[in-house]
DNA sequence: AATTATTGTGTGATTTGTACACATTAATTA
DNA sequence: TAATTAATGTGTACAAATCACACAATAATT
């Protein structure tokens, strides 16, 4: 009994990988040479992590990407993408930067290791193309995500940024560039909405900053800039056990953040 | 005698049209779906200006863009392409944005207007493809180029930001982007190596970063927070024929310039 | 009730930003 | 030749932001 229900699973999940090979890679649907690479960037109250895919049947980490159809426009391509590969759904993407270096995809070939692609002559020849990859960047809570690996992988994981596995092609490249593009436009970013919890303490906003930005904050002066933007609302306090007063617990105002011009956010230089 | 001369003269014309037109056109080379625009803004003590191209018999302007060989890399596309389509060497062209919407060519059909691409099936076909743009920008000195229409044009012309032509696809949404793009980056952008001469008042520097925020700065201030930067040096006085004091004239210190991290040109929130 | 670790807030020195005024200059002109 | 003029160069005073550090407040633990 527990065998033929066994066998019967098999088959299904044979087929539904067939299907979703199928309706994921319409070759003749697709933009020739074009590629997206996203970067979705995530925090736990102690460090960014990375999300990265581990390709099916090998070693090969690399960032959640896809192609483009014909009639699909590129920033929408963007989200169907992260939702097929991983997916997460809902999510702001940004596009931060195209890489276009001929030799960009040299570095690991893919279709050698990958048995689903290499039984496929034709889908071999569209992997062996020359691509350019524009990359996309999100900002995620963790803990409000739960990404799952598609056909094509075997794992979809957060990796912490500094301990991150060599990725394929210029892979490395395009996660460093974006952490580049967050850095550089954090005063722009309302990072407190995307990579905290609902409620949160200053210190955890500070962690999330100083991770960033690579560098100690003072901690005084921090608190007080944050609190006058105005958009952070106090709660009751926070039980968390310590021997020690327990620190407040803040959430977004979201009426005084929309009134807040984005261009207001500047917080540190 | 003379119209002999005109007679072959007209002939030659024709075969080096055919030829540079074979050169740039040889599609079996080309990335499909892949194009590059540049956004060329220089400035002339007066306003900023963009530069365009009209193509030939026809009133479509656009700006100078192009296409990607297989062997080359996109960076190095860029400034290939501003070279054949416009004459302009040794520039740095920065990229900003990637344009990918489907119907960003739908606006104005160039196939439909442009003979010598009409004349050619195969290359009307290539024409009609879909294609994702990416935008580069360059700031530069008008006095210290000289653009030149190339095959395709019959003119290569600085027109004031504010008075641009309509131009074609989605090209005035490129041009907005690059603006944009420059505000934003105008801290960490050696503007005044770019779009000034070698000497300058500063007058006709101040006057240059108004053009570009769109704002009246405070002159005492500006010139101090110049000045304080430290890497201009201040020449000998300007004769100018006013009925007044002449400015000085100041240039770069391109040695103090090389020293100073691009991180520390914060001028103006 | 004292201890302790941690958070919340205050202060003063310093730097930066802003608005405006005044001094300086040199070609023009009376 | 000296006053005029228009533009530039510099100073000053006040407000605001930044920074480093200190101290007060708190609540669970001892």
């Amino acid at each position: 009994m527990c065998t033929n229900h066994t066998i019967i699973f098999y088959i299904l999940a044979k087929k539904i990988k067939r299907m979703s090979f199928k309706k994921q890679f319409n070759i003749d649907k697709l933009l020739p040479g074009q590629s997206i690479d996203c970067v979705i960037i995530g925090y736990d109250l102690e460090e960014l992590y990375i999300l990265v895919l581990k390709w099916k049947e090998t070693d090969n980490w690399s960032l959640p990407g896809g192609f483009i159809y014909i009639d699909e426009d590129m920033d929408s391509a963007a989200v169907r993408i992260l939702k097929d590969r991983t997916g997460l759904e809902m999510l702001f993407l940004d596009q931060f930067h195209t890489f276009g270096n001929k030799d960009r995809r040299s570095k690991n070939n893919l279709t050698n290791s990958l048995e689903i692609i290499n039984r496929n002559k034709e889908l071999m020849q569209w992997f062996k193309q020359r691509f350019i990859s524009t990359g996309y960047l999100s900002l995620v809570n963790i803990d409000r995500c739960n990404p799952k690996p598609d056909v094509f992988s075997d794992a979809c994981e957060w990796k912490p940024v500094n301990k991150l596995p060599k990725l394929i092609f210029d892979h490395d490249a395009i996660v460093k560039k974006a952490l580049e593009h967050i850095r550089i436009h954090l005063n722009y970013l309302p990072v407190f909405i995307s990579l905290l919890p609902e409620k949160f303490t200053m210190k955890a906003l500070q962690k999330l900053y100083e991770s960033i930005l690579q560098k100690k904050l003072d901690r005084g002066n921090f608190q007080k800039k944050m609190l006058k933007m105005g958009v952070f609302i106090r709660l009751e306090k926070q039980l968390d056990g310590g021997a020690h007063k327990a620190p407040y617990l803040y959430k977004l105002d979201k009426e005084k953040y929309r009134d807040l011009n984005t261009k207001d956010i500047g917080i540190f230089s």
